[in-house]
DNA sequence: GTAATGACCAATA
DNA sequence: CTATTGGCCATTA
């Protein structure tokens, strides 16, 4: 099953997956900047790359969400406004602000994160 | 087969 | 400050 797909998508959510499972506990990174550390994958020119990064981003995220899923941080991924890209009163949304206060993340009135006491780099 | 949607970002008006 | 538009891929209906 492995053996016949070329891991394209599959590969680059594991890179994602990697960089994010990096990310210190009680910090945060943006799509953003997780798509400017990634390397395009081959064939995808840097122009084209930085418009599609971020959204590759999360749905590489998207993919990998579940309430079981220790093996990656994603609650640590925000967008780059510094808030949670969920809708509100989602049980996802919900479950990753409760981590990252558990984690020591403050929220700001507006439910956005600073990034310069909780930004990671 | 087409059409719509999505955990985004940056630039304009 | 908010609202709108463009750009791109994969999945689902």
């Amino acid at each position: 099953m492995d053996i016949q797909t070329p891991p394209d998508r599959e590969a680059y959510y594991q890179t994602v997956w990697d960089i994010v499972r990096q990310v210190p506990r009680g910090q945060v990174v943006t799509f953003g900047q997780l798509a400017a550390m990634i390397p395009p994958p081959p064939g995808i020119e840097p122009p084209a790359y930085d418009r599609i990064a971020p959204r590759w981003v999360g749905y590489a995220m998207n993919a990998v969400s579940g309430p079981d899923e220790p093996t990656v941080p994603w609650h640590r991924v925000i967008n780059s406004k510094g808030g949670i890209s969920l809708p509100e009163g989602s049980r996802l949304a919900v479950l990753q602000r409760a981590r990252l206060e558990a984690e020591g993340v403050r929220f700001n009135a507006r439910g956005l994160v600073d990034f310069d006491a909780c930004g990671w780099d």
